[in-house]
DNA sequence: GGCTTAATGTAAAAGCCATTTACATGAGCT
DNA sequence: AGCTCATGTAAATGGCTTTTACATTAAGCC
């Protein structure tokens, strides 16, 4: 029945069906087009063709709307970093490697969901969920870490969950600081991936890593 | 000479007298209190007890006053890094350190210049001379890349353009992600410097550089 | 000292946002 | 059909940003 027809997506009656998933959608595209900041809760309704107090159904208020794009931000990454890293195959070396250039290519497919995951001002610990969410996209670097450690001669050995932020803190840092070609970011006299893959390298063989099945020298 | 009286510092009649600086100063409080994104125009203007309007003939618009901000950010960074950098004293290595130490004191000890800087979706090139004075701090790494390079074997030397750009990255993500205390931020194992100066200790013996005058083993 | 001018503030208004409150609609269950 | 709760709307409040017309004063010039 409806009042016209039946119109692909758009709002049919006086409730939207699936408006909380609307809006999460419309802040991405937003975030996407004018930044974190730059996002405003009001115009996300429009474009969900509801009301400005609709969102209060489903967000407490704008911060919780943006904390819960970080949390699904989260977890694509999770996946994304999981899914490179393949369990560490063919070796963790490789597989690291390949986790690295995802990392990149997840901050430059995606930059709407990764300033929301960084550089929104929502705090980490917001929320009990996003935490959490963070967390394990996190434990997937650190799994990585630990099977690279776990590979080295138990003498030197260094902790686990240092490398893991070290790889974390110079992955974030060029992905925030050169990450996408935008006129947001520093240019670059070499792709972002090339600096982290040889950021990394260096890094590893200062740990005395490819000491695994390549050579040393 | 004056209006009424003299008093210290609050405004003496129609015309303030300072007005774009004390809007720089009040806006460096107000970020520092809430953050880039919670600083409003009008606050800063009741801040320094003019009128909403006034700052608009000292600043183009908000983003302008931020961006001014985030350029006095550079220029205190660049004193900082140089200071710490010391010529390179006693030696490129020790210095280098240094430096490190102090990038994570200027993000702690400043975080309104900050995050005024690097997370407030002001673009570096946003003007020219935000986007030279961000050089300018970034030469002072790139000096002491240089310099440390300079005594490298010829052989395997790194570009040096690299080295920097591998540390900033790494100073930067830990900034950015432990940096402060706050519940704004991660929470570590370890304080952030220590942190930073074992990752830069990996990555230097990565490139084979403490065959200075310290053991390599 | 007067006059002129440009710089610096103010007042008021338009338009947007976030958020709240009271009310309306309708989906699902009995 | 009747109830009830979830989901929307309308309208209002209070801030913020920015613009425009106007007020005040500092400074230079005679």
């Amino acid at each position: 029945m409806s009042w016209s027809k039946d119109e692909k997506d758009g709002p049919r009656g006086y409730h939207h069906g699936n408006l909380k998933e609307a809006l999460l959608r419309a802040a991405l595209e937003l975030i996407a087009q004018k930044g974190p900041a730059g996002f405003t809760f009001a115009e996300a309704a429009r474009w969900a063709g509801v009301s400005p107090a609709a969102p209060y159904r489903h967000f407490r208020d704008r911060d919780d709307l943006l904390a819960n794009v970080a949390l699904r931000g989260f977890e694509q990454f999770e996946i994304a970093l999981a899914r490179a890293w393949d369990n560490g195959r063919p070796d963790a070396f490789t597989a690291l490697e390949r986790m690295g250039k995802s990392y990149l290519a997840f901050a430059r497919a995606e930059p709407a969901y990764y300033s929301a995951m960084f550089e929104s001002g929502i705090p980490p610990g917001s929320t009990p969920e996003l935490r959490a969410a963070g967390d394990r996209a996190f434990a997937v670097l650190r799994e990585a870490a630990e099977k690279l450690c776990a590979q080295m001669p138990r003498h030197g050995r260094p902790p686990a969950l240092m490398v893991a932020l070290h790889i974390w803190a110079i992955s974030h840092g060029i992905a925030s600081l050169f990450g996408r070609g935008d006129a947001a970011h520093r240019t670059l006299p070499m792709s972002a991936e090339e600096l982290l893959e040889a950021g990394v390298l260096v890094y590893l063989r200062g740990l005395g890593v490819p000491a695994e099945g390549a050579q040393p020298a």
